[in-house]
DNA sequence: AATTCATGAGAAAACGTTTTCTCATTTGAC
DNA sequence: GTCAAATGAGAAAACGTTTTCTCATGAATT
C-alpha cells in the first residue's frame, strides 16, 4: 500500500484512521488527550501502512535533526574508522545518522564540507585526525552547533577526547616485565609527536630512566634499520622491544628473523594500535596497544548529543585507557613455544 | 552579527534588505521579476550576514534533500573507504553530504540504518560490500528511492558497478610478459569468488591456457606456503608470480627471500588491490593492480545523482577499467638493479 | 486622454510535522 | 435540573523555504 510515487504522509494516515491530523499526530507520540480506543487505532493504522514521519519536517519544526558530522582529515581512515564505528554504534538507536566527510588537508574542502553540514542543520560536529597534536585545517571555533574533537586537538575550550598513551604504554612495558623481561627498548615514531614523547616517557618511567629510546619515523623500514643498529652494536642485546607502532614491530619482527633471533623465545615484541590487519596476519601474531578507537568514538557520539540536547559538558581532554591484546609475539614468562592464547584479548 | 542563538532566516535578510520574503528568495535564486537594483541588494545583505538557507525546508518542498546514504558492511572499510572517496568527491561541490552506514552483517541492523535514512529523506542509496558476488544482508529491492551497487551484487534489474578484474589481470600478465617473463605463476585466493575466477581466467587466457593457478585464501600465509610448494616441487621454476592480492604477494615476497631468491632480479611479482599501505611499504614496493576503487565511487555517485533527477539509467553491470601501478617489485626487462621507476603510476 | 503592457514587488499557499488553543460533549456533584 | 469539571478531538499556527498568483505603478501605444 505505498501511495502513488511518495510516501505516506501523516495526512493519509489521519484520513485512513477517520481523524484530524492533530489527533493523529498526538496518538503517535502518546501525547495529548484522546479516547485509548482512538489511539490504538491510529497506531494500528500507521503500523499497517508502516507509516513513518518525514524528519525533514520534524527537523524544520523542532531545531533537531537527528544528524551529526563527522569530519576527518584521515585519508587512509585507520584511526577515522573505528572511532566512525564507534560514533555511529552510539547513536544509530537513538535515530542520529552520521555524515562522513573527509577533508584532505585542504581548508577549502573542509569549508564547503562544514557549510553544507550546517546548511542541513547538524546537531554537531565531531571532529576527528590522525594525530593529536595536529589541528585540522579549518578553525570551528565558532560553529554554532557543539563540536566534539577525537584524536585530534581542539581548542582550549573545547571538548575533547584521546586515548591515554601513557597508560597503553605503561601495560607494554609491565607486562614484558612480569614475563621476565629485563632489556626492554623502545622503537618509536619522530619525536616530534606529542603521542611519541607520552609513550616514550611512559615507557622510561617503568623500564628505568637510563632505558633506551629510539626514535625514527612510522615505517618498516625504520623497524627494520632499528634492529639492525642494536644488533650491529656492541654490548649486551635487548630480550624485549617495545615498537610505537605496528609496522615499526613488524619491520623489527622481520629484521630478527633474517638475523635467526627468534622472536618470542630470545626476543618479546610489543606493537602499538593494534592494527588487526597487520598485527594478527604477522608471524607470530603481534601483541599490541590498542587505543580502544571504537570506545572513543562512542564517547564521543554520546558527548556529542549531549551537547545538542543542551547538557553543560565541561570543556577538557578526555582521555581513554587502553587495553593490552596478547598474542604470540611476546611468549608468556619467555617460555619456549607454549606460547600465550591465540588471539584472546585480555583488558587490564 | 549572528542571530540570537540560531542561525539568520531569510526573514531577518528581508526585513535588513527592506523586502518581503518572497523578493528575498527570488533574489538570492535568480527567479521572478524585480529591479536589478533590489536584487544586488539583497544578495549584498545576504553576503554580509552570511545567510545561508535551511536545507531542512528546502528539502521539505524541493522533496530532494542533497543527501544520499552509502550502506556497506565491509567492516574494515579496505574497500570501502576508496568508493567513499570518490562518492564524496562526485558529489560535494553539488551540495550532496553523504551519510555513512556501516551494517556489520546484521539485517536488523541494515534494517535500522535504511529506516533512519530514508526517514531523512535520502535521494538514493549506494550500497557496497566487499566481495562483488554477494549481497548485502538487506533487500533494497523496493526503497523508495534510487539504489546503486558498488562492489556488491545486485538484483537483475539493478544499476551495479565493479572492477574489470580481467582487465586488471590482463594487464598484469601482458606487462610481466613484456618485461621479458616467462613462466608465470598466478596464486590467488578461494575459487568460490568470483573475482577469483574471472581473474585466473584471464590470467590463463594471456599465460596461456597450460599456465599454472593456485587457488588458497587471502592472507599472507598463503603467500608463503605457495612459494614453499612451488620451490619444494621437482621442476622449472617460475620467474614471475601474479598474485589475487597484495597480502599474498607479501606473504611470496617474504618467502622467495628467505630462500634466497632475489625480487624482482630472479622472480618479478605482481600484486592485486594495490593497497597503499602494503604496497609502497613493501621492500621492494610492489606493483599492484588498482582497480581503481574511487573512480568507481565517482561514477556510482554520479549514477545516484541522476538517478535522484529522474533521468533514466540502464540497468546492468558496468565493469571499470583497472590500473597497473608500477613499482619495484617486478624490474623492467628482468635487468638487475636498474628498477624501474618508484611510485610512478602507470596508466594503460 | 484612454487603453494596453511590461515591470516590480508582495500575499499566500504549499511541503509534513508538532503543539497550543479552542470547542463541544459527557460526566459528576450539588 | 443546573453548573463546573473533565474528556475527546479538531482548527490553526508555526518551522523556513519556494513558487504561483495578484496587484499596483508607470511607460508605451493609440
Amino acid at each position: 500500500m505505498r501511495g502513488k510515487g511518495g510516501r505516506q504522509t501523516i495526512r493519509d494516515l489521519a484520513a485512513l484512521a477517520g481523524v484530524s491530523i492533530s489527533t493523529a499526530s498526538k496518538a503517535l507520540n502518546d501525547t495529548g488527550r484522546m479516547g485509548e480506543e482512538t489511539r490504538q487505532r491510529v497506531k494500528r493504522v500507521a503500523r499497517e501502512i508502516g507509516f513513518r514521519p518525514n524528519a525533514l519536517a520534524q527537523g524544520l519544526l523542532s531545531k533537531r535533526s537527528f544528524t551529526i558530522g563527522l569530519l576527518t582529515n584521515d585519508t587512509y581512515g585507520r584511526f577515522t574508522l573505528p572511532v566512525m564505528a564507534g560514533v555511529s554504534e552510539a547513536l544509530v538507536d537513538r535515530g542520529v545518522s552520521v555524515f562522513l566527510c573527509a577533508i584532505e588537508d585542504d581548508p577549502a574542502l573542509g569549508q564547503v564540507h562544514v557549510d553544507a553540514m550546517l546548511d542541513k542543520q547538524v546537531d554537531g560536529i565531531i571532529a576527528t585526525g590522525k594525530r593529536v597534536d595536529r589541528r585540522l585545517p579549518i578553525d570551528l571555533s565558532d560553529v554554532p552547533v557543539p563540536v566534539v574533537y577525537a584524536f585530534t586537538e581542539g581548542g582550549p575550550q573545547s571538548v575533547s577526547f584521546r586515548s591515554d598513551d601513557a597508560h597503553g604504554a605503561t601495560l607494554a612495558v609491565e607486562w614484558l616485565k612480569a614475563s621476565g623481561r629485563q632489556r626492554i627498548l623502545h622503537v618509536t615514531g619522530p619525536e616530534d609527536f606529542f603521542s611519541v614523547r607520552e609513550r616514550s616517557d611512559a615507557f622510561r618511567a617503568v623500564a628505568g630512566a637510563a632505558a633506551t629510546v629510539l626514535f625514527g619515523e612510522w615505517s618498516e623500514t625504520w623497524g627494520r634499520d632499528a634492529v639492525d643498529k642494536i644488533w650491529s652494536a656492541a654490548g649486551d642485546k635487548p630480550d624485549a622491544l617495545f615498537c610505537g607502532n605496528d609496522q615499526i614491530a613488524r619491520g623489527a619482527v622481520d629484521a630478527l628473523r633474517e638475523r635467526g633471533i627468534r622472536v618470542p623465545e630470545d626476543v618479546a615484541i610489543v606493537g602499538f594500535d593494534n592494527w588487526e590487519i597487520v598485527a594478527a596476519q604477522m608471524r607470530p601474531p603481534l601483541t599490541s596497544v590498542d587505543m580502544d578507537l571504537k570506545e572513543l568514538g562512542r564517547q564521543a557520539g554520546l558527548t556529542i548529543l549531549a551537547l545538542a540536547e543542551g547538557q553543560a559538558v565541561e570543556p577538557g581532554v578526555r582521555t581513554l585507557p587502553c587495553r593490552l591484546v596478547v598474542r604470540q609475539s611476546c611468549g608468556a614468562g619467555g617460555s619456549v613455544g607454549a606460547g600465550s592464547p591465540g588471539d584472546e584479548k585480555q583488558r587490564r
